[in-house]
DNA sequence: GGAAGATTGTTGTTGACGACAACAATCGTC
DNA sequence: GACGATTGTTGTCGTCAACAACAATCTTCC
C-alpha cells in the first residue's frame, strides 16, 4: 500500500537507495485530503498572512482590527462585552487595549453606571484611522476573491455564517 | 450611524445612562461580517477544538495527526520534506518528532544516501495506532458534517482544495 | 582534488495567542 | 450589611510561527 508515488518531473534521479523519493513536490497526503480541518487551517494561515501584509503599512493585525471594528460599531461597550463577542479572553483584551490606547486609537472611560467597568470608545483619531483600515481590509478581501473566486468567497461566507 | 441596535429580549432594562447596552447577545459586528478571515478563524478554532476533544482519549493533536498521516503515506521521507509539505518549520518539526518518537510511534533512521538527513518511518506500533487515529478523525469529520451540513462540507473542501 | 556555498537537523530566542488562576474593587442580592 | 458574583488586571504556562545561529554534510565549481 501507500504506493501512490505517481512520479512526475524527473528532477533529480532517485539517487541510489529506495529510501530517497522526490524532494518535496509529489508527496501524497493520503487521509489528510478530505479533512476539512486541514484545508481550513492552511487557508486561515494564508488569509491571515495576506491580511497582515496588506495592513502592514498601518501595523494592524487581524485581532486588533476586529476589536476596533466592534468598538467603532458599538461605542460604550465594556471590555467584558467585547471579549465575549469576539471570543477573546478578557485577560488578553487588556494588553490589546493597552496597545491601542497608547496609539491613541481607543479610550477607556470609567463607567458611571458600573464603576468596575470601562466604556470603550474610539478617539476621533481612531475613527479616522479605522476608516483607512477598512479600505485596506477591503483590498485584502479582494485578494481573497482573486485567490478562490468571487462566487466561492460568497459561498464560503454563507457556509460559515453560523460562526458569526 | 452605527445604530444597528435591534434590541430583542428585554433582559435587564438599559440601566440608567445611554452608555449601557445589552450585555453580550446583540452586538453588531459591522464590517466584520463580510470578512472571510474572521469567519474562517472562528470556524478553525471550533474545528480544532472538536478534533482535540474527539482525539482526546488517544492524546493526538491536529498537527501530530498530520505528521503521522504523511509519514504513513510516504515512508522514508526526510524531516525537511515533511516540513515543507505540511508548511511546518523544520525547527518545530524537531520537537514534534521527539515527542512522537518517545511514544514509539515514529522512527528516525539515519539515511545512508544523505548522512545529514533522517528517513522517517512509522513503527509497527505506530501503524496500528494511526489506524485507530483515523477512525477517530473520521468521527470528528462527521461532527463537522453535523455542524455545517454534508453538502456544505463537500463544497468547502472543494473551494479550499487549492491549499492542499 | 579541494575550496566555497548550500542544505539538514538541531538549539535557542522572540512575539502572538489561548487557557487558567489569583487578586482588589465593585455590584447584586438576600 | 454580609456574602457571592462580576470586572479589570496581573501573572504563569503551553502552543505555535518566525528567525537566527551552528555543526555536519552534501553539491558545485574551479
Amino acid at each position: 500500500m501507500t504506493a501512490t508515488a505517481a512520479r512526475t518531473s524527473p528532477r533529480k534521479r532517485a539517487s541510489n537507495g529506495a529510501t530517497r523519493r522526490n524532494d518535496a513536490d509529489e508527496i501524497g497526503l493520503d487521509a489528510l485530503v478530505g479533512h476539512a480541518g486541514y484545508a481550513v487551517r492552511r487557508f486561515q494561515i494564508w488569509i491571515f498572512q495576506d491580511f497582515i501584509k496588506t495592513l502592514g503599512a498601518v501595523d494592524i493585525r487581524p485581532t486588533q482590527y476586529s476589536v476596533l471594528t466592534v468598538i467603532g460599531a458599538n461605542p460604550g461597550l465594556s471590555q467584558m462585552a467585547v471579549a465575549k463577542r469576539l471570543g477573546i479572553e478578557r485577560a488578553r483584551l487588556v494588553h490589546l487595549l493597552d496597545s491601542l490606547e497608547q496609539r491613541r486609537l481607543v479610550k477607556r472611560i470609567k463607567s458611571k453606571a458600573d464603576r468596575r467597568s470601562h466604556a470603550l470608545h474610539l478617539t476621533t483619531q481612531g475613527e479616522a484611522a479605522l476608516a483607512k483600515f477598512k479600505q485596506l481590509a477591503a483590498e485584502h478581501e479582494r485578494h481573497v476573491e482573486d485567490k478562490i473566486g468571487k462566487a466561492n468567497r460568497e459561498r464560503l461566507l454563507q457556509i460559515l455564517a453560523g460562526f458569526t
